[in-house]
DNA sequence: CCGGGCTACTGGTCTATACCAGTAAGGAAC
DNA sequence: GTTCCTTACTGGTATAGACCAGTAGCCCGG
């Protein structure tokens, strides 16, 4: 496997897909050893430093861990990380090995509510749009979600369909936003009656609330979303990591 | 600010807490522009990717953000990260500005049930150390919390008195015991009759149910803790980064 | 006044090398 | 057979330097 010194991507990022995709193909196993820094640079032609560039990254994600005097080896494959991922519904569902669909809700310009000026940083009722979808997964009712966005950035936004396109893949492919980054606060609630009829839900019930707000990478606030899962059908996952 | 050449700890965390601490002693402000890498090479007379290594660090957490052409940035301050951070409880309520009590509810060794050993990954009714624990913040019930450790591993744990210490902390002190990682679950449930009575809840009443894994460096599971926080009194928050 | 080109700066990538602490294996001595 | 020492390896840290692409400001020409 060589690595492509005229493309584009560096050296390092090369490095790495080939690892992961060995590893990805069952060349290294679970636990055991790959070729030393040393072995892999004169392997791959590049210097020592490239190699240890590829393997930190993969270490910090969890592929792989080190052990000074010992060896890199595989590491345990992890379980889902959708909370430090920026991943979409249907991403992540899609993920879970599940289908995911969408039924809009609602999908209109209205005078921003006070909350959502103050999360994405607007005046005072100045216009967004407010996009509900009922989210559905393996035609099961999964989530209702309600995103914000500012409508002077995205006037022509209501033009697509969001029961089958993504609104991440329409922001970034028609005006070219990049989402870099979100901020997410997740607490547990009883179900409100409009919840409990949408999702279908015996009442009384808990649902997972989830605030999102979608930034740039300039640091512009470009999407608020409430959501509400159920919480019988959904829960969250994230590794820890000591300081 | 001079760094230690002598010290134990490498250069670039050196580097990297001084910058820290000029961020929090406000010597840089939000979206200031902090001075460049070489600068800051020629001023702590370290190589240039000394200095990298210690930015390269504080952009990963968060701390900063790196344009190229531009320079680096102090970045907004960032809410909770303890869905990334492996910490205990006491920390996180002391992070969050409130004070953290707990009452033993249960402490004792029983035969593991066998999701427990499973987890732990011990034989069928292994002996295990239950520590049930009503965890307070502020003098107000926040949390149930039980933790499962293998009595083989930590055969005198329950000396101590776990109302007033941290169990990670006897863990690392007294069993050398380094806790690197941890793998964790959140979800929404309906509060159990016991749990109701507990946390002083008004049924029915929805709470955040958590269950995690704790490993040490060599991948070893020695704590299993399922736990319940009330969901009006507790949020998760999540820092969220694109691929 | 505006636009383009040049220069000096920025972070990002890469090379080559050196030294340190940890690990493991082999050989020698007891 | 056991223990200790030496050697060769491992990843971790650090240096010095080079080159690339992006950014911003200044100057000159139209």
């Amino acid at each position: 496997m060589k690595l492509h010194r005229e493309a584009p991507d560096p050296l390092y990022l090369q490095l790495k897909a080939s690892i992961v995709s060995d590893i990805t193909s069952r060349r290294y196993n679970t636990n055991q050893r790959l070729p030393s820094e040393r072995e892999l640079a004169l392997r791959f032609k590049v210097s020592r430093m490239t190699v240890r560039q590829a393997l930190l990254e993969l270490a910090r994600e969890g592929t792989i861990y080190t052990r000074t005097g010992k060896g890199t080896f595989v590491a345990e494959p992890k379980i889902d990380q959708q909370l430090r991922a920026l991943t979409g519904f249907s991403q992540d569902v899609r993920a879970r090995g599940n289908k995911p669909t969408s039924r809009v809700l609602k999908a209109k310009v209205i005078p921003s509510p006070s909350d959502v000026a103050i999360a994405l940083r607007l005046t005072p009722n100045a216009e967004v749009i407010q996009l509900s979808r009922l989210r559905v997964a393996d035609g099961k009712p999964l989530a209702l979600e309600t995103a914000y966005l500012p409508f002077a950035l995205f006037p022509n936004l209501l033009n697509h369909n969001f029961a089958n396109e993504s609104l991440y893949a329409v922001l970034e492919n028609e005006y070219k936003v990049v989402l870099t980054q979100a901020e997410q606060t997740i607490e547990a609630a009883l179900a409100e009656p409009d919840e409990i009829k949408l999702l279908k839900l015996d009442p009384p019930a808990a649902v997972l609330r989830i605030q999102r707000l979608t930034l740039t990478s300039d640091g512009i606030p470009v999407e608020y979303v409430l959501s509400a899962y159920r919480g019988d059908r959904y829960k969250f996952r994230s590794n820890l990591q000591a300081r």
